[in-house]
DNA sequence: CTCGCCCTCCGACAACTGTCGTAGGCGAGC
DNA sequence: GCTCGCCTACGACAGTTGTCGGAGGGCGAG
């Protein structure tokens, strides 16, 4: 198969903002994060994700003298931006504009949302 | 795990969109176009993709004289439409604003591309 | 009739993911 | 010294995906 994806998975990305968020932090710690958000998942499962993110160098640890310490090695812009691309390309062959058109028509926007598309709209 | 999801995985949509494109389809025609566009698959790859796509009510068949017949049973607009949100919802907690931004930054687009937005941000 | 081609059915398999459980180590207390 | 609580290491398992191969059947060309 060998797929070797750059990507990451739903659950691993949740894990990756978590440490985004809050910085370098424990498995506790990010368990912690996780379930603020509604992620129910037990202490090692956590382990796992982080584990694996290690491996595949999204994050890297450091011992500290009670626990280990992960922190994200990769930025949140990186990956969304990568993630947004890869949508991009698989849903509409590479073209954002329709993207951005089906998002213009299909959600809904705050005046001052709307008044900054205005303003990059000028801008180009 | 019991994941149940409703989305497409990426290969799944690959066949979606041979289906979208030419139309209801034997297993072969879905593998050319398939081939078209560069995703080199063997023929009961397309079979086994076409099955578990029916299986999940994506897709559904029509047995002809001599092939069954597959045909897209949702549209691609519902389709995309859902993987739009799914992505909004993870990578912007739901606002579909930041990525608009996002995409409207990063990307290039063509006069009448900005033409459009520029229509559309007016509507709004 | 026999071959070759095309079709379907079934089964297989490996990688990736999501989720844990268990075992074993270590320092703080009792 | 023994127990509790926390930490790590390892392994396990099931569901999903991507990819096929082989068996077996039907039909037109020789």
């Amino acid at each position: 198969m060998a797929r070797r994806k750059i990507e990451l998975a739903a659950g691993e990305l949740d894990v990756m903002k978590a440490l985004w968020d809050a910085g370098p932090s424990t498995v506790r710690e990010t368990m912690f994060r996780l379930h603020q958000s509604g992620r129910r998942v037990a202490y090692t499962t956590v382990m796992t994700v982080l584990s694996r993110l290690e491996k595949k160098g999204f994050v890297a640890s450091d011992k500290s003298d009670v626990a280990y310490i992960y922190r994200a090695k990769v930025s949140r812009d990186r990956v969304i931006g990568a993630r947004v691309r890869e949508v991009v390309k698989q849903l509409y062959d590479g073209a954002a504009a329709p993207l951005v058109l089906q998002l213009m028509q299909s959600e809904r926007f705050s005046r001052d949302e709307i008044a900054e598309f205005q303003r990059l709209v000028e801008r180009l």
